[in-house]
DNA sequence: CTGTGTGTTGAG
DNA sequence: TCAACACACAGG
């Protein structure tokens, strides 16, 4: 990988998290231009960055896909926001091509480790097709979660302990790490009316969320992707709107709302992986954490899927396939009471 | 219109 | 086997 000095050091200017306060944009069309107040400004428009990664190829929108190779041709894995995001998804997938020792970008599975093993089982009881399909859907760590727990369930604690980790996100190899709570919002009436935006309280946008121009600057915010409690991935638009001098999460928004009918005085939060893709992950609690509605006579959890799994169904797959149709799906295993199947994820 | 991911090529 | 590059065309 010999890419230019200056590209790299042009490169490092991306980052956003933690660091203190380096300005970047990233503009999100195709024209690719790079201003950098810094002194990049050398590498203008064109020349993609090369990533450090294996499997890793950028994208000319600034995303980063995810390939691997096999018969002389290429099988593409999708593509992702993080660079690391999509080097794990190289990871996953060379592991399940290519075996244990398989050059991996991070630390290889290993069989000494419990997760880990579950992991390998997992892999090696779905076929290549069927690992690509799931990174490519980012149904990945459901799957392999939902695995995980059918395999040693009984072995620990109850089904009420605390199966729903997974979903929390406490433990997952290929999330890495753990998620730091960044914040919550109660949704107003307008940030789930027809404006298609939510309002970020400033103080918290200004926290967590990649600096914005607020000045006069073309503006016109970054896309931001974030993964729900399902493993659902999101991709909202998030600027600084000058008018109203509020920041915003606006494109894709509605359909959050939509599917998981939101309503004034739900509370959306917000959290990032501590681990090095930077994950943003978002979710939406009930206003009171439950709500009950009663449909047909009946009363029904509505809420988080760790609210609902708590109360007694023990299936999160049957909640986060189609979020949309959640209050539906609730409604028919009421109805069926015992005897439902299990949905699997494959209705994808 | 946007952006994915395929076609393709040449290096390793 | 792999990444770089260009861009057809799928999807919204």
């Amino acid at each position: 990988m010999a890419t230019s000095s200056i590209e790299e050091a042009c490169e490092e200017t991306r980052e956003w998290p933690p660091v203190a306060s380096k300005s970047l944009q990233r503009v999100a069309s195709g024209g690719s231009e790079v201003i950098d107040p810094e002194g990049c400004v050398e590498a203008e428009f064109r020349k993609l960055p090369s990533s450090k990664y294996k499997g890793v190829v950028s994208q000319p929108n600034g995303r980063w896909g995810a390939q691997i190779y096999e018969k002389h041709q290429r099988i593409w894995l999708g593509t992702f926001n993080e660079e690391a995001q999509a080097a794990r998804a190289y990871d996953v997938a060379v592991q399940r091509f290519r075996g244990r020792d398989a050059v991996t970008n991070f630390k290889p599975l290993n069989d000494a480790d419990d997760e880990d093993a579950a992991e390998l089982f997992f892999l090696d009881s779905h076929t290549k097709h069927e690992i690509v399909d799931m990174l490519r859907k980012r149904t990945y760590h459901n799957e392999l979660q939902q695995s995980k727990r059918s395999i040693g369930a009984d072995n620990k604690k109850g089904i009420a302990g605390r199966s729903n980790a997974a979903v929390a996100g406490a433990t997952d190899p290929l999330a890495g790490a753990q998620r730091q709570h960044l914040f919550d919002k109660a949704v107003t009436p307008s940030d789930v009316g027809k404006l298609n935006r939510l309002v970020i309280p400033k103080q918290n946008a200004e926290k967590y969320f990649p600096p914005q121009n607020t000045g006069g600057a073309a503006s016109k915010g970054v896309l931001l992707s974030f993964e729900d409690g399902c493993g659902k991935e999101w991709r909202f638009r998030y600027s600084y709107w000058n008018s109203s001098h509020s920041y915003v999460l606006t494109r894709g928004w509605s359909r959050f709302v939509k599917e998981k009918r939101l309503e004034a005085g739900d509370v959306v939060t917000f959290q990032r992986s501590t681990g090095t893709d930077k994950q943003l992950f978002i979710d939406a609690k009930a206003r009171s954490g439950v709500q009950v509605l009663r449909l047909f006579g009946v009363n029904i959890v509505r809420g988080p899927a760790a609210a609902i799994g708590e109360g007694g169904v023990d299936d999160n797959a049957v909640f986060c396939t189609t979020g949309k149709k959640n209050r539906d799906h609730i409604t028919e295993l009421v109805s069926s009471q015992g005897m439902f199947k299990k949905q699997r994820t494959e209705a994808l």
